[in-house]
DNA sequence: CTGAAAGCGCTTACAG
DNA sequence: CTGAAAGCGCTTACAG
């Protein structure tokens, strides 16, 4: 796959013969020996590292000549050892290459960035043991706090970490089994109203199509079709509702079984992006016109023909709201876990707009 | 922005009162508490810990009773710190939120854990301080090697870092000044080949618009714009070329000089994914038609009208690379750095097939 | 203003 | 099979 160009070659000395002459860190240099060459006392280096008064101007510059002589940089790792607070924290999300997971990642990374701390990432790929596995790293490496998007629904083996200390927020989607912090979307409420604005435009064959429903927000979302569908008075058919994996292969099965038959849904509720995506596909081929309104945002939704309608949420704003929650609780203001729902936003495009075409 | 419900509340001792008896790690058991439970010796306790051999079933059993009923987990920030590996790399890219960089990222961080490594993000914003604030934080970390998206074009900071023994590989655009391991996508190549096909459909008068100059990307793509146009024997007017930042006001005024006056182009080559989505935009709302060719592929580009040529690149393809790359180094099976060059793909969807409308 | 000693929680090297 | 001692590279608490 890789093709190769421009082999520029450089003494092997200089590139990775010398390169772990011990085991250790390289060869590194430590305040040990910066404190050697400049003639001082251990502390006193970690005087003029840390910028600590109580220093010398003459004592400082001998350090520092010293400091830059030998290429010293302080490992954190240590620090941290003895500090107590590693000043990273951890977020375990699904899969960082989905759209909707960047913009919160980000999120998260300012906030964290704000208060001094770095980020290690990890992608569960919707798998409760590789969840579990990742998040018992993270402990290990000491974190100082978590933020999970719960791919498993029983996070029971959190409960330790959690009173030794691991601030820890859930977002997304709800724990499992344990009281905990957490940062949602109204995703019941935002698909009932999606799918009250298909009925308001004539609408009463709709199907839903959403991902597997054991994951929170898919069964949540399958919830607020169901109770507009309700309040309405219309009764739906078992072939109304398709849930399962995401895959195209699936969707596009499911969205031409509705659509197929003696009594065809006249529009389709999709329950997130992925879903959307290939159920546009899917529309795009078919002949007579099918509405449509699609759980989460997608780029370019509004240059399509029709403009695709949907309900909006804001992924960067779960993950602000989230970091900024966990570094309350590192700081020792929060009392008691809380629940906080953020609003979705109805986008009407054209999609959802389209009459049924009976 | 928050709405707040569903406060329930929990015993405050449980939650945050005994969080931080000490000033350390919660109050963590360690493994000398362990072994004075299980009445061994430390070095016992490391061997249960560590899965090493010699030690009586029975003796191993009172070590895992006193580990469970202590709820002992050990602290890898310590081990990390003896051992003189972190077992985690760095990625430093421009933004995690751009959909071009989570497929990068997923796939460095799925390398990263198949050699057993976490992966720590950061974004650098296009911001080349802070591109190198973030990489001396991971150094200091002693990350144990380094995937760099520069934004910055000097990287000689980097070099007593790299002598002390941290990998690094730079990916989709290279490094300044110091010579280290690169991957990046044919950038030049691509954009010439794209350019030449706008020729190939008869098109003379076309347009470049890409982002700022000092972008090791949008140069190389510019010089495979100017490559193909010369080539053709087509004089490029200075009109016809814009570059700068690829936030949508600046790339929509930029389109429409283009499109306007007596003689205005006739196709668009756009030098980003960001740059494409806007002209997109501009053309829709456009009188007569115009070709496009935009570098990166999008989501969704299929399905608009027409649907829109690109020359994608495979970004995960790039991060994969670089991250194996990054742990053959640490490996010591690598001599000497490399440049690592991935092919670019020209994927035609109607857009770039228009004819001149002249 | 300066520094020696002890300790963070582990692993390494060695001795019984 | 088992464990006491030393050490990883820092900071803390204390003494001069």
């Amino acid at each position: 796959m890789a093709d190769r160009t421009g082999h520029r070659i450089v003494p092997e000395t200089t590139r990775r013969t010398d390169r772990f002459p011990g085991t250790r860190y390289g060869n590194r240099p430590t305040m040990k020996d910066v404190a050697a060459r400049a003639g001082v006392g251990l502390k006193t280096v970690s005087r003029v590292v840390n910028g600590e008064p109580g220093v010398t101007p003459e004592t400082e510059r001998r350090v520092q000549e010293a400091i830059e002589a030998l290429g010293f940089r302080r490992n954190d790792s240590a620090r941290v050892l003895r500090k107590g607070r590693t000043a990273s924290i951890g977020l375990v999300l699904e899969d960082l290459a989905d759209p909707f997971y960047g913009p919160l990642s980000r999120a998260v990374e300012e906030v964290a960035r704000a208060h001094g701390a770095l980020l290690i990432n990890g992608s569960s790929a919707e798998d409760a043991d590789r969840e579990q596995e990742l998040v018992l790293a993270l402990c290990a490496r000491r974190v100082d706090g978590l933020v999970v998007i719960p791919a498993g629904d029983d996070h029971r083996y959190l409960e330790p970490e959690i009173k030794a200390g691991v601030a820890t927020v859930f977002v997304d989607r709800p724990a499992g089994h344990i009281d905990a912090d957490v940062v949602v979307s109204d995703n019941f409420g935002g698909a009932r109203d999606g799918v009250r604005h298909l009925i308001a435009h004539g609408h009463r064959r709709i199907g839903f199509i959403g991902d597997m429903p054991r994951i929170h927000t898919a069964a949540e979302r399958l919830r607020g079709y169901r109770t507009a569908m309700e309040d309405a008075g219309i009764p739906v058919a078992d072939a109304w509702m398709s849930l399962g994996v995401t895959d195209p292969e699936r969707v596009r099965r499911a969205a031409r079984e509705m659509l197929s038959g003696p009594e065809p849904v006249t529009a389709i509720f999709t329950g997130n992006n992925r879903v959307t995506v290939t159920v546009i596909r899917v529309l795009a081929e078919h002949a007579r016109p099918v509405a449509l309104v699609g759980f989460d945002d997608i780029e370019l939704a509004d240059l399509l023909q029709p403009g695709v309608t949907v309900v909006a949420q804001d992924a960067a704003a779960l993950g602000r709201t989230a970091a900024e929650r966990l570094f309350r609780q590192l700081d020792g203001t929060l009392i008691a876990p809380e629940r906080i729902e953020l609003p979705t936003r109805l986008i009407t495009r054209g999609s959802g707009e389209l009459p049924p075409a009976d």
